[in-house]
DNA sequence: GTCTATACGATGATAGAC
DNA sequence: GTCTATCATCGTATAGAC
């Protein structure tokens, strides 16, 4: 029986924007349950009260971003998937790389409130905290399954297991781009300043290349 | 004036033993300096009277396996480089890339002691912890310069920046792949047993078709 | 020079008063 | 729901034994 309208206190959503905003900047680790406390004004038992436990305060962080990012990158495989049969043909594999691909990197410009979260995914795929990447496997998992078989429709004369692979390549770019993307620290002296659309058409070409080889 | 043996005493190989190992398993942060202690059977300010702190650990556990592995791609690539001067001719973009690729991924065959290092590795690139990270990167830095230059020279028709770019996603690539192939749990069960030779195979056809795209 | 014992401030987590 | 008090554990620092 799900709530329609989510009740969220004022205090939850406090600690969940104080924990992702933190957790993007400094990783799980590194952010104290009293930094984010203080930052979203809140006592520091609050969050064992409202989420159960930092792995638990995380795990809702990701939630509230990732489903409805899924939502959106599975309709649009969905919708690469429906447009092809229609037409009475196999996908586009450019098209389906960019169903998966451009939600991603364009969430940030969707979801202004959610600027912060786009860094912390980019990290968290291969965070060495199995903490906050088995959550993301968890939910990427579905997802990663959908676009493997959309792929396959889309390059039928490959093996699955060659494709497996190499999407598993594409998304090691992927996330390694949105990582360095996201810091605009240490390396981004030598990177010429690019917008999201201009990075999308640079990784689209490489990727689409790669997974036809 | 560099110490033509180092008398490296047994606590300090104990220590980046149990370090090294526990950092590949659980993380920067995720480890703590009394598990790594008691691994080596050493006393817990050994740490800091050998190393100074745990972050200058880190970097000593890097730098032991990173210095020489950065040593056999810097020649590889300078190899292939002095090859195509030879002939007059320019490095073929593949042979750029297996220069680079076939050290990191063959590490831990041509150096049984360092297993554990090469799932380090990994992961660290894209560790949110900057301490980790920033170590990384400062000793890959001189190395990814260099490969930029022999790919500018493979492919000169290409504008920089456009390789900069694909070398980006291709580490990235690299290293996710690296992780999750360190990483025999969470995902194995459905990616077949690869040996690093085919998949050294797999990840440089795809990586040499995204870098001509 | 090496190493041990011990202590300090900060952390994640919990119990119980209000 | 919110607070204070408290706990074990963390990285670090130092005094002193060998």
């Amino acid at each position: 029986m799900k709530k329609t309208v989510p009740p969220q206190t004022d205090t939850k959503r406090l600690i969940l924007d104080s924990a992702e905003y933190l957790f993007a900047e400094k990783g799980f680790r590194g952010t104290s349950m009293r930094e984010i406390t203080a930052m979203a004004g809140v006592n520091l038992a609050a969050v064992n009260y409202h989420f159960g436990s930092k792995k638990k305060l995380v795990e809702d962080v990701i939630r509230r971003r990732l489903l409805p990012l899924n939502s959106v990158r599975k309709k649009r495989l969905e919708d690469v998937r429906a447009a092809a049969v229609e037409k009475g043909k196999k996908p586009e594999i450019s098209r389906v790389l960019l169903a998966f691909i451009e939600p991603t990197l364009f969430f940030k410009e969707s979801n202004p409130d959610a600027e912060h979260f786009i860094t912390f995914i980019g990290r968290s795929m291969s965070d060495p905290d199995d903490t906050v990447r088995d959550v993301f496997i968890r939910y990427m998992k579905p997802l990663f399954h959908l676009l493997h078989d959309v792929t396959c429709e889309a390059l039928p004369d490959y093996p699955r297991d060659l494709l497996f692979w190499r999407l598993h390549f594409t998304l090691g770019a992927l996330f390694h781009t949105m990582h360095i993307y996201g810091n605009i620290k240490s390396e981004a002296r030598e990177m010429k300043t690019l917008d999201a659309r201009t990075l999308l058409d640079l990784i689209l070409s490489y990727v689409t290349a790669g997974m036809k080889a």
